[in-house]
DNA sequence: CAGTAAGCGAGACGGTACGTCCAGTCTTGTT
DNA sequence: AACAAGACTGGACGTACCGTCTCGCTTACTG
């Protein structure tokens, strides 16, 4: 994720690789069981069969260790062609209320969310590490939907990139605030809802433009 | 916000009215200063000049205090009447952007709906003590605009109540998102392109029902 | 050993008066079975009964526990009246030795005697509670002489003084370095010998004053 | 002092000489600043710019190398040749006074004791590397004392090396008590009134036999 | 208006986790 | 094979809070 190839040859016994491996899923799994604020070090460590200082040589502390638990999960997300742009967001939508349904995604996020509101640099964590990694969708959507006709080539690169960025935080705010802060299931029909008005504000706001 | 009118008539004395009052307001005191995971009932209770105990006599944890403390923030939100539909939308808006821009509402929220992920009765309490006590918000926008000719009366309640609810999640939900997980602020240029956007999705879906 | 009557009535909850005797049995328990370095404080809490906090309310640490678990264990010690001043020399020679033979006295004592190498403090503490406290043996076996006979009263109080003092780092020394340095039992044989050559030593240096 | 001549000639690269010479001198630098309990391994070895893997090839632990490196401290000692009996003790009391004085001694000296109190081969180990070679000062100040003519040659071998053990824990024993116990210097007054006790017990304990 | 039941401040209590430090071992590549 | 470097497991450290408890004191309703 950080270092491809270490220019200096390190001296010393290199560390482990399957030791971050087991770290990382250790994480997930004590986020399911325990939640976030039970949530102990001490005992991810233990479930790795690994000991806390080799837990802290590589994470700062909890909020770190958990944004790259978090992090992975939103990897699975992959844009479905299901032959017309509604249809693809739907399964976006779909898909992501799957993964925040999830319990290791629900607990970990918000909370890392929580703690980011106080933490410039875990703030630019989460951005590199999630929001950013996760437009793709978006963008690609778009890409696909103009291939097929049904959206025109952007003209004004930056209104494109600001739509981009609405078009982001409407449906994962609305994904989320739905399933964790309403406390309503996400399903089949409420995307269908959601994806109609999604998609006939953002056509009538570039005709009117 | 428990105890309504108390039904059996309690002897001994009477809890003190204003130790309320001053722990709630430590709470949100702290929660600036600290933060949610750094606040401790403890300091909470030396800051109200309270005892421990008589904290513990009234909430359960941290959580339960934390949920009152911010539930009160969001009271002062109103509808401001500014002549149109969109107008009112975007000035509840900017409204709830400037409440979350508030560091005891960022980051007590997010927090609290953290720990409800995995804690029934607190995701209860949120519902109770903010979701639908804003939803009014909502409920108060749609009667305003039909007074005024732009909305037609609603004839299926059902869809009615659904429509409400999708409204509630998409500009909450997006507010958070904007604010807290891409760290953007939710400005004036922002809430307009927002707000035209819902606006022409949702009349665009009543129109092709 | 400290405060007598309390004169400021103390508010809050009043120490356990049962914890601290516990914890110093504890202290000795462990002394015996790991020796002090093997002693760790967590343990000594669990087996009291205790938690750890309660331990570290009232001893700054290993050392200044140590040294009142240790100090207790002297307290023992009695002058007996075997009817001549060679006979109780011999007699507390022996006691002491004995004390010495016991693990938690060996380990504990010179383990304290080592740190105090470098801590003013728990020097002072160590001649507090201990050396000052077990000169009175020495005093009263010169006063028990005197009134025997055995012994003329001293005229030059500050020689006298010094006298106590090297009779108690004759006595002690010795009785350390033979059983804890050279690893020799310190048996009767031995005190015998001991003894007598220290009697002719403190009476021919009083006589050729 | 571990191997004298290695039989099986070792195969690939020897051991460093100047290794062990530099890390017991790192030990006493480490004991002056640090004292035993705070002293680490680790620190030891990169103070002797040396691996921990070198340090422990050749010492099973902090005990044994501290042993090492607090015996050749006591090497230092040699018998003055001041004309008398009494003064060459005089001579042997103070310098042993000076090098307890010494913080790696003190610090070093007493912390192994305490810890060879429930090791046996550590108790071994001092025993050789200290006590033993240092009773060579009794034997050559009483081997001088009877070639002056102050002493008789012994005549029961048994005894007398009984004598030699009782002379050495009480000269040892007291002046450790005196300046690490008792916490008072052994300045010249204390060695002289000692020594005429010592002596003139001595002698009387030979007379009366 | 005396009695009494509950509330109150203070702080000790049994626990649990923290994040750090060190012991002693192991795994690299280098000498 | 010894060496420097440094990651590894394991375990104690001393601290900080949690939520409970036990004090002595205060307060307002009740009989």
């Amino acid at each position: 994720m950080q270092s491809r190839t270490p220019v200096t040859r390190a001296s010393g016994r290199p560390r482990s690789a399957e030791a971050a491996a087991a770290i990382l899923a250790a994480t997930r799994e004590a986020l399911v069981e325990l939640g976030w604020s039970k949530l102990t070090l001490g005992d991810v460590a233990t479930r790795a069969g690994v000991a806390k200082t080799t837990l802290y040589r590589r994470w700062a502390g909890k909020n770190e260790l958990v944004v790259d638990a978090v992090a992975e999960l939103f990897d699975e997300l992959v844009l479905p062609d299901r032959g017309t742009l509604a249809a693809d967001i739907e399964g976006v939508v779909l898909q992501f209320a799957t993964i925040l349904a999830r319990p290791e995604a629900r607990s970990g996020l918000m909370a890392v969310v929580a703690e980011a509101t106080r933490d410039e640099a875990l703030r630019e964590r989460i951005r590199e590490s999630i929001v950013t990694r996760q437009k793709r969708l978006v963008l690609e959507g778009r890409a696909r939907a103009q291939a097929r006709g049904e959206l025109p080539p952007e003209t004004d690169p930056l209104e494109a990139a600001r739509t981009v960025d609405l078009i982001f935080d409407v449906v994962a705010g609305a994904v989320v605030h739905r399933t964790l802060v309403s406390a309503e299931p996400a399903d089949e029909d409420w995307a269908r809802g959601f994806t109609r008005v999604l998609l006939l504000g953002l056509k009538g706001a570039s005709q009117s433009d």
